[in-house]
DNA sequence: GGCAAAATCACCCTTTGGTATGAACGGATG
DNA sequence: CATCCGTTCATACCAAAGGGTGATTTTGCC
């Protein structure tokens, strides 16, 4: 599990080594066995050895500009009652994540609840959730009731994955 | 999923015959064709592309995609109003995903673990994740306590926000 | 064949999660 | 004003999750 990446370069290594000694024997051989042109035969076998390597050497070289970012999003909420009608806000979003607000109000997710849901979301516990909110952990545990009973889910696991499904969260 | 690290020495032995092969067979050619001498620098032209192609594909058969993993943690803030229309929204790739190996092999999750870590995502208990798996309840505890340990997290729900951050699930 | 890792399972115990029920408070609303 | 709803909190009970330890079997590698 440790030696995972260490192997890989130990390996290379060995098949150099043995792809050396390898071609090394087959000169000779040929040296010994084909009498004739035995430079053009040890001259063959190092432009193979030299365009192996290269080849090694130019897949390294290629494989190297990828580089992955992870991004990890550390969110950080602000909770405001935001009294916000909003009366035109008909729009069909798919590309741009905004929270669906139509489903919100569709499955009668007050904020409240939206607050356990996100932080529930962060994989927090109750009780971390209850103190974030500071409110008791009874508190925490009757929201999340509520909310199993409205994603119409049963374990906590089960709400963050159907409320992302509903795109309640990114 | 299960072809983790596959037999490095055979596939070396196995390189290691048919470059032998392939050496005799160009030792052959050569000797019918080299004849010719001015079809001698066309001939050394193709070995050398021969095994530049060699070298490439052996690197990349035996090396494992080497990426470089940059974690970035950005920090982003919610509010509950919708008005919020940032073209830069993040993870809106549930399309098409790859599951993110680099992470896998350095986080040394096993294949099993990983099965156990993909139901969990998708919010099933751990009775219900041994019965689809076919094992114990007891089972699925210890993959879940070994795969909250390689990913530093003390819950399951935490283990799914963790493993969706590093790309190991959508 | 020996070794190490993975996978499997069991037991005991503590913590956390979830349900059910009830109740108090305050704002909004007709 | 009475009522509804959201928020808050409490108690009790049960189910699920998680920690710790030890053990066995299987599998792949050397």
């Amino acid at each position: 599990m440790s030696l995972r990446s260490a192997g890989n370069i130990r390996n290379i290594v060995i098949y150099g080594i043995s792809l050396a000694a390898l071609l090394l024997l087959l000169s000779w051989l040929q040296w010994r066995l084909l009498i004739i042109d035995h430079a053009t035969d040890i001259y063959i076998g190092a432009i193979a050895l030299l365009f192996t390597g290269l080849g090694i050497w130019l897949a390294l070289k290629i494989m190297r500009p990828k580089k992955e970012t992870v991004i990890i999003e550390k969110e950080i909420y602000i909770t405001q009652p935001a009294a916000d009608p909003s009366p035109t806000t008909p729009s069909t979003d798919i590309t741009n994540f905004t929270i669906n607000e139509q489903q919100l109000q569709k499955l009668g997710i007050s904020a409240r609840e939206m607050d356990v849901l996100q932080l529930m979301a962060k994989g927090l516990s109750n009780q971390e959730i209850a103190e974030r909110l500071y409110v008791s952990l009874n508190t925490i545990k009757t929201h999340s009731s509520n909310l199993f009973l409205k994603l119409d889910v049963k374990r906590r696991t089960q709400a963050v994955d159907q409320a992302r499904k509903l795109g309640l969260i990114p």
